[in-house]
DNA sequence: TTATATTTTTAGACTTGTCTAAAAATTTAT
DNA sequence: ATAAATTTTTAGACAAGTCTAAAAATATAA
């Protein structure tokens, strides 16, 4: 069975949108992710819905199917491992690879994605610390928290973020904030919730925002 | 300026058409490599004509502009470049690959191939000994001969193949032959214009039909 | 709870690329 | 050189995916 470009991009909203609100999902908000109008949408959820990808009642929003669930899985596991060979082998960094991979992620042959798990030395998780499905769509589960949570003194390592769009990545590129490094909580700021961290041998101060967007992970 | 998958692959074949006869290409002729049908043919060829990538009369054929050669070398630098890929890099055999590159060649990303070559170490040739234009579209010229216009005793390095399926890159795989090889001309049997020849420390007999689909190159 | 606002669906249209069947042009053969 | 065969184009239809505008359903508010 084989879906075409806009069935997979539209079960990947739905997944994302899914797994982040955990009720059925509203056309208008796939519409919005998509960057469509809400018709289209409807069309779309009425096919999907013949095909049993997702399940979907007039009016109520969508869920995926379990099958729906496993092509969606399986199309990020090919979108994240081309991440990673674009900024592990080619060179990109990571704030480059987002639009190249969502064209790639739609290329179709099994022995390619193998091969391409193969040679990349079988990742868990892509350059922005997101988790790989593996090839049966099995997500490995990585416990991480949020930066802001963290209260003074304690500390982690910076295993992701939760925005990835390139803004946010540059900054981090320019702050020398990588993955892999610790982080520890100097002090809080109760005015603005900002926070001083301490990175590598520098003291720096960041925003609650950016705060909010960085997983740590707590040993 | 972007193209379409079906614009760049009528292009790609009109470019490999044209190359081959020298005249216009017929609307039969595409539509048979396309396979597709002659009027899905002249719908796309009028469609071409309009943004001046063929130039097209009604009943005469149609012919590349340069602009239309151009996007033509550019598409087959991504597929010999992303063939080099599978074969050197995933470990795919020769035979495996041309199905895989057929989508790949359509990702739209100039820094990805510029990247991907560097990464390659700037091949010249694809795997079955085809020439990777740069990325200007210019074709490297190699000078090459057929295998069968060789005199006895001659010989040559193999280089390329003119037909690459699958069932004449396996039967050389089986025979051992392959790129790089010496190859020498022992005997012709007029009979059937089957020949003998040593390749490596072996000698074997070919069909005619074989030794005009390898190419070599002579010292 | 009835009126208003919002969300969602339907209806109809458009684009790209394809097809079949028939018409027109070209080529081949007698 | 005219008839027959072949090639090519046109005309009209269809599928996928999208859109706008209007209708229907649901949610919100007085």
């Amino acid at each position: 069975m084989m879906f075409s470009q806009a069935e997979e991009n539209y079960i990947k909203a739905i997944y994302v949108l899914d797994t982040k609100t955990k009720k059925g999902v509203s056309t208008n908000l796939i519409a919005e992710k998509m960057q469509t109008k809400a018709s289209s949408v409807t069309d779309m959820l009425q096919k999907l819905s013949d095909k049993q990808l997702v399940v979907y009642k007039k009016y109520q929003g969508a869920q995926l199917s379990v099958k729906g669930k496993k092509i969606a899985a399986l199309v990020i596991r090919k979108h994240r491992l081309w991440e990673t060979f674009l900024v592990n082998k080619l060179n990109f960094s990571w704030d480059e690879v987002h639009d190249i991979a969502e064209q790639l992620e739609h290329i179709q042959s099994d022995s390619l994605i193998d091969k391409l798990d193969n040679f990349l030395d079988y990742p868990t998780v892509d350059p922005h610390g997101d988790p790989i499905p593996d090839k049966y769509g099995e997500l490995p589960s990585i416990e991480k928290i949020i930066l802001s949570t963290l209260q003074v003194n304690e500390s982690g390592i910076c295993v992701g973020v939760l925005d990835s769009s390139s803004d946010f990545l540059q900054f981090l590129d320019k702050q020398k904030i990588a993955l892999g490094q610790r982080i520890t909580v100097i002090s809080k700021e109760p005015f603005d919730d900002s926070l001083t961290i301490k990175v590598g041998n520098r003291e720096l101060s960041i925003s609650q925002k950016i705060a909010h967007n960085l997983y740590l992970k707590i040993e």
